[in-house]
Parts: structure tokens; sequence; C-alpha cells
RNA sequence: CGGGGUGUAGCGCAGCUUGGUAGCGCGCAGCGUUCGGGACGCUGAGGUCCCGGGUUCAAGUCCCGGCACCCCGACCA
């Protein structure tokens, strides 16, 4: 490919609104160009990486036994309803109608089509367990789209579903799926660690997330610094402080606190830490008011409290439910409250300070069990940097994470909601699918591997994803002799089957140098009139930095030969 | 959807306070000199100053209302 023909020239400067440094060097190296904020075109430079990509995941894929499909981006609104998705997804999907009036969806994700085509291609337990995939575009309507493809709001993904007959055969295609990932991660040069995740809208119970772990990645992920302990902040535990019950702890009495209603005011007006202190959080769960208790010093988690009352957006009571639960606000407090009292497990048997529910008023000494209920109790606190590991008490660190991949075991969730998606089993019953749903972003994944693989003047591809593999550049392109050099070689490289990327511009030394380090080809071939004098070219590999001379006329066969090499030795 | 910020040439920015001919650097085109790390000279092209309304003799600049984009939070590959 003839370097001044390319669609996409290279930027000197990152555009402003680039903030990490893989969105600035995709922008830069011509990778992806934004349509509209979360909307991206892949240039042809990342076009050939996202294919590359693809094809390592393909690859992967078919090893164990998955099957390629496609399925359409345009999904009819009758199989969302089927599992209710259809209301539940409205707030984050893309939605049309055909000229008839029927609804569509762009897909968000492709569960209950595959289990649709499932419910009529499979009829028997012999015909379990299967896998299939697809690459396919999803629409998510994302509140906030970020950091280039980091999140965007249409990508394509990688989505395979696996069917089996029960949970056993499950848990064969969940750890088949696990390993694949694991090989396709090594294979793309990523470093992905798996962590126990959250099964948000996907639903379910056993679910796993692939994170990389670097700043720009915007999970939260905790890490045990003394076993193998990871897991996303959504769903992490934590080992609790070994707390006897408190003894004598006085009968509860009112204080006079006028004004002081945060827990940081409480904290100087009695002179005491956080933890000292109780607060309560007032939400509604449909009908009902629920108060959730935590000690002063610890955060609620919105994901363990969504999934603990069932919605997929927490809503905080209003005024008419603080004068139902008797609530005063500034002043909630357990005591008394008329509501589904829900105690958090970091909150211990002895005595606090907590809201009296009047109007300038606390109470000390209020003990769980004697002066509230605590029979409710449930972990929905945050757990943060230094807490216990739930495993072996080590140390948890906290670390940002890119999530490029999950898979998620959820059982019979789609099957049970699905009519007729059962299988006769071999007992002669109709039994429901049991499946598992494993993602794989493409565009998040190319992303990552540039914020991974860079230096300060540009991306270092790995080999295996690498555009292209050799970048002649051609010094002075006008004079002839080094000119049609570089032309020949191009020809004999690309007739080994070598993916070439001909710098033929009339360019300066250092903009053409400057590109194919910003570019970030794994080999660099410079073809100039100086090496030319010693009947030479140059060879150099981006990573690093050492040059190698390689005579003119056998310069073919010995790139055509490292590169080879490069190809056996990939991952 | 809350909070913050930004919209001026392809990119990076100044001009706005105090209204009066729309600028700078890079990039782009032509010619010449260069040719191993973002060369130099000359000439030139390129702008609905985000959109709409208002104030004014006059608006990039002041006022009002939109829109777009980015960042921080709540959601996901």
């Amino acid at each position: 490919m003839r370097q001044s023909r390319l669609f996409g020239r290279t930027l000197r400067d990152a555009p402003a609104d680039a903030q990490t440094p893989g969105h600035q060097l995709m922008l830069r190296a011509a990778i992806a160009r934004p349509l509209a904020s979360g909307l991206y075109t892949w240039l042809p430079l990342g076009f050939r990486v996202a294919k590359k990509v693809e094809q390592i995941i393909r690859e992967e894929m078919d090893r164990i036994g998955c099957q390629e499909i496609e399925m359409p981006v345009l999904t009819p609104a009758e199989y969302w309803r089927e599992t209710g998705r259809w209301d539940l997804l409205e707030p984050i999907t893309f939605r049309t109608r055909d000229h008839n009036g029927r609804e569509f969806m762009l897909s968000y994700t492709h569960e209950e089509l595959v289990t649709h085509h499932a419910r009529n291609e499979i009829l028997s337990y012999r015909q379990l367990p299967v896998m299939v995939y697809h690459f396919q575009s999803k629409g998510r309507d994302e509140a906030r789209p970020r950091a280039g493809l980091l999140r965007a709001r249409e990508f394509v993904m990688k989505d395979a579903y696996s069917f089996d007959a029960d949970q056993a055969g499950l848990e064969r295609s969940y750890a088949l799926q696990y390993d694949a990932y694991t090989r396709i991660f090594r294979r793309l040069g990523l470093d992905a660690v798996s962590v126990e995740s959250d099964t948000g809208a996907m639903g379910g119970d056993v679910a796993h997330e692939f994170q990389v772990l670097i700043d720009a990645g915007e999970d939260s992920i905790l890490i045990c610094e003394s076993c193998d302990y990871r897991a996303n902040q959504e769903r992490a535990e934590r080992r609790l402080p070994d707390a006897p019950a408190a003894t004598d702890v006085p009968p509860a009495e009112e204080v006079a606190t006028p004004s002081v209603t945060s827990i940081e005011a409480l904290g100087t007006f009695f002179d005491a830490p956080a933890n000292a202190f109780l607060k309560t959080l007032l939400l509604r769960a449909g009908d009902e008011v629920v108060a959730v208790i935590l000690p002063g010093d610890r955060e609620a988690s919105h994901a363990k409290l969504r999934k603990l009352l069932g919605v997929m957006e927490l809503t905080f009571a209003g005024d008419a439910d603080f004068v139902r639960a008797g609530g005063v606000a500034g002043y909630v407090g357990p005591r008394g409250l008329h509501a589904r009292v829900v105690v958090d497990t970091s909150v211990e048997r002895r005595g606090y300070i907590a809201g009296a529910n009047k109007r300038d008023i606390h109470v000390k000494n209020i003990l769980p069990g004697r002066d509230f209920p605590d029979a409710e109790r449930v972990d929905v606190h945050d757990v943060v940097a230094g807490d216990a590991c739930p495993r072996d008490g080590g140390r948890l660190v906290l670390r940002r994470g890119v999530e490029v991949g999950n898979i998620f075991a959820f059982g019979t969730y789609y099957s049970a909601k699905m009519a007729g998606a059962t299988f006769l089993a071999e007992d002669g019953t109709r039994k429901p699918f049991v499946g598992g749903s494993y993602g794989i972003g493409i565009g998040r994944s190319v992303q990552t591997i540039i914020e991974t693989h860079h230096d300060d003047k540009g991306i270092v591809w790995p080999f295996q994803v690498a555009p292209y593999e050799v970048h002649v550049v051609a010094l002075p392109v006008n004079d002839e002799s080094v000119c049609r050099t570089a032309e020949t070689l191009v020809a004999a490289l690309e007739g080994n089957g070598i993916e070439v990327l001909y710098d033929d511009r009339e360019d300066s030394a250092g903009v053409k140098f400057a590109d194919a380090d910003l570019i970030g080809i794994p080999f660099r071939v410079t073809v100039s009139r100086r090496s030319l004098q010693n009947q030479a070219i140059e060879l150099k590999s981006r990573a690093g930095s050492e040059l190698e001379l390689v005579p003119s006329d056998i310069a073919a066969e010995r790139i055509t030969d490292v590169v080879r090499r490069a190809r056996s030795a990939a991952p």
C-alpha cells in the first residue's frame, strides 16, 4: 500500500478533547475518526487492526467448537417483550419503527434473539451442548460516551452464547470460554485479569470480567495483595473485623443537636469519629420505603442496592415517603421508623449515635437489635482500598480497569421466560436451555492495546495485530535509484505475502520517521541514498533501537525471513 | 440524568474584560533551494467566528434561548 494514497492523515497535534494517551494516538495515527459523540469510523489502518483482532478471536472461538453465525442489528420488539427487557432497556437503547409501525430496537445485545433461534433449531438433548458466536454492532445510548473507543454508543462486539442441558454442562462451556478468553487476550497483547463481577442487566449469578488494569479505565477493581481475589467494586466483599457484641450499653438517650445534620458536623459536635454514627438512607422500591442503615464512615454501594431492590435505577425517597416513614430530613435514624429496615453488615453490635427522627435531635447509645430491628442484614456498602480480603484477610488495593470482555453464566434466566425455549431431555421431559453469554468489545480492545503499547513517539503495535508488518520508507523518493530499489523491494515482499506500507511521499526524513514511529508498524525498512552507497538497506524494529544493515541484493529474503519468524513467534 | 467546561480556517490557539477592517503557529497549494529525525525562502488558497433571536449606527465581543462536544459522577464490551 502506497502511503501517499492512504485515506486518512496523521495529525501532528492531538485534538484538544482527546484525554487518554490511547485516545490521542488513535486519532493522531489515523486509526479512527469521530462522527458524533460515541460514534466512530474506522480508517484503513484501524480497520486492518480491528479485522486482525477479530480473526484472533475467531480462531479461538472456532478452537473450542463455537460456531460463527450472524444476527441482524435491527431486532423486533416482540422477542424483547418476552423477557421484559423491552421496557427495562428503554433508557439506554435506540429504537425505530418500520413503515407498518412495527417496533424495532438496535440490538443492545443478542440473548433473546439467539435463544429464539435455539428454540427452533434445538429439539433434543442429543443436540446439546452447542455454542454460537457472531461479530455484530451493538447500539447503546450511553448517557456519557467517553475516551474515544473506550466507551462508544455503537461498537462491534464478539458475543458468544452457550446452550447446555444442565448446570454441569454450563459450567463446562463457561470454563471453555474462560480459557479461550485467556488465550485471546494473551494473543492480543492485553494483560487482562479476570475479576468477579456483578451481573447487572444480564441477569444470572456467576460472572467474570476481563479487566486491563490501567488508569484510563473507568471500572474500580479491588485486588488482594496476598491471594488471587479480584473483584469489581460493584460486587466486592470484605472480611469484617471481629467485633464482639458490646455489653452494658446504657439506654438510648436523646441529645439536642440544633442544625447539626451531616456526619462531618456531628463528628465535630460530639468530638467522635465518623464510625461512631449511623446514617440512614431512605429509598423507594416500588411502593415500599426502604431504610438502609450504614456506619457513618461507609458509603452505600449503588450496585449492591440496585441488586437488593431489583431495580435498574435507585430512587431516593420523596417528601411523602419521609412523612410515611416518620423520618425528618437531616435527622433520619433507625429508631421508630415505619419502613423496611435493611442493616448493612458493617454495622456492629454496639452503641451508636443516630438521628432521632425529630427535628434538631439525635440519639446516643442506640443499639442494633435492641433499639431498632436488625434482622435483615445485607452487605450494601462499598468495599474500599485498605479493607480486608474476604478470602484470606489480606489487604485490598483499588485499581482502575478497562473491561475488555466478560462472561456470564445466566442459567435459565432467558429460556424460562421465552415460551418453547426447551428441549426434550433423555428422561422424556421438557427442560429449559441452560445458557451463558460471552462478550468482547472490538473497538475497546483496539484502543486498550494502544493505551498499553506506546512510547512518547507513538504506537508500538504487538506484531500480530499491527495494521501492516513492514513499513518501507524511501529517502528521498525523488532519487531514481532509491525509488527503484524501494519499489522492487516492496513488490518482492508483497509477492512473498508480507503486508507492506510503503512511504512514497515527498516529505523530509524527519516527517517520515516521525510518522513511522507514530503509526507503529513493527518493522521499518529504510531505503536511502546513504545506505545504497553501501549497497544496503536498513532494518529496524519499532520496539527496539538497534539497526541492521542488510545488503540490498538479499534484502527481500532477509526481511521475509525476519517477518516469518515474527509470525511464528507471535502468541 | 446531576455538576463543571469549551465552541473562532483541517489541527492547536489568541482576540471577548473595554463593541469599530478576523489574527498567529502548524498543516494545505505553487515555485525554488534542501534531503537520515517533524528543513528554508517567496507567493497563495482557506472563515455562515456553533445556531437563532435581541440591544446598538455597528456584535466574534454585550443580553436571552437553543444545539454540539469534552471532563467528573450514576450505567456497560
